[in-house]
DNA sequence: GCCTAAACGGACCGCCCGGTCAACTTGTTA
DNA sequence: TAACAAGTTGACCGGGCGGTCCGTTTAGGC
């Protein structure tokens, strides 16, 4: 057993390590997973060596960026659970969601391993609040009833992807495919889903 | 100039050709751009320096991979254009088109570079070929018509990204998304979209 | 101002990847 | 079946990556 004691961090640290976080952020939705460690390090204007002393791993590093992006939506969708409006309150979260790059996050969304408490704590505050977003949507008959939060997750992410190969993308392109998926979440249609959601 | 004379390939030849070929669509749809060289002649049976001798780059080797796809789906866009049902046919072409690992054809779509002209060619006919596939449908009433040829290639990829977050996913999930996304296109919503179209 | 522990940084390591090459094997043709 | 071109192969190369290490710098309590 490892045993930590949280000192707080020295002044010049904790300023490094924020440029860190806020560096490695760009160059992860830039690259993608593929983003070096050593381009993050430029980027933030320390050496590398740095990087590896605030996180023991690039997979620690990314997972505190991801961390923080879950903990983010995971406290909109907390508060939006309380809209008067619950069709719009889950359309505002699925905007919120994907207009930024959410690719890193879906990955991890299916790591049930080990990764660190705070982060598997933060993906459980974001599922059980969007189920509640998306049930309180449906009684309000916002949107189709044989929808799940899983599906939701899954779907707020496709616009982005989608999104990114396009040649010069118009920065709110996305916007164009979340409206089109979120009007198929819609009860118009009324057809059954193929498929039960996972 | 580079003046190429084809003669036929020996025996042994086309038949690794083919091997390689299968070998590395497999390979690719595994493990997506990241599929190693060195796997993918593994997988085939063969040694790594005849993987280079067919095909002088791994881009070659994806490009022809590429290439087969969109010939492929190109030849079935086609057929469907002279469907009696404009709606269904569209319907059956994405289906089609989202059946598949279809990442990697996606980055294909925007290089508009020195990729070599049959590529460019299929692409060319999938093009005409969808586009004439959503003005029927959109003639027929069965889509929106603010739509597109380009919303439909992206939107038909979606489906199968989606589904690649999902632990286990069921072999027909990706189903469930193309029909939420379908049901997109409808034209019940009649809300316009936000975006104008790439 | 001094001292020490904390933090820093970049040279360095091992690994894996795409790609090359020259020695070797094999299909083909007369 | 002989002889040659076509094809095969795996050792090898250079480069870039994640990660380590240790000599150097610096913040902050006294």
């Amino acid at each position: 057993m490892i045993v930590t004691i949280d000192r707080p961090l020295r002044a010049d640290a904790a300023r490094n390590r924020s440029s860190l976080l806020a560096a490695a952020a760009e160059e992860f939705a830039a690259h993608g997973l593929d983003a070096s460690v050593a381009d993050i390090a430029r980027r933030a204007g320390i050496g590398k060596g740095t990087v590896f002393r605030h996180f023991p791993t690039k997979d620690d590093l990314l997972a505190a960026v991801v961390l923080d992006r879950i903990d983010n939506l995971a406290a909109l969708a907390q508060r939006l659970t309380t809209a008067t409006d619950p069709g719009a309150a889950l359309l505002e979260f699925m905007d919120a969601a994907a207009g930024r790059q959410q690719q890193l996050d879906l990955s991890f969304l299916r790591e049930s391993g080990e990764i660190n408490a705070r982060l598997r704590n933060a993906r459980e505050r974001l599922f059980t609040a969007i189920i509640t977003l998306v049930t309180r949507a449906q009684e309000a008959g916002a949107i189709r009833a044989d929808i799940n939060g899983m599906d939701v997750i899954l779907l707020m992410c496709a616009p982005n992807h989608v999104v990114s190969f396009v040649p010069d993308p118009p920065p709110d392109l996305w916007r164009r495919y979340l409206h089109i998926i979120f009007d198929g979440l819609r009860p118009d249609g009324a057809q059954p889903l193929p498929d039960p959601a996972p």
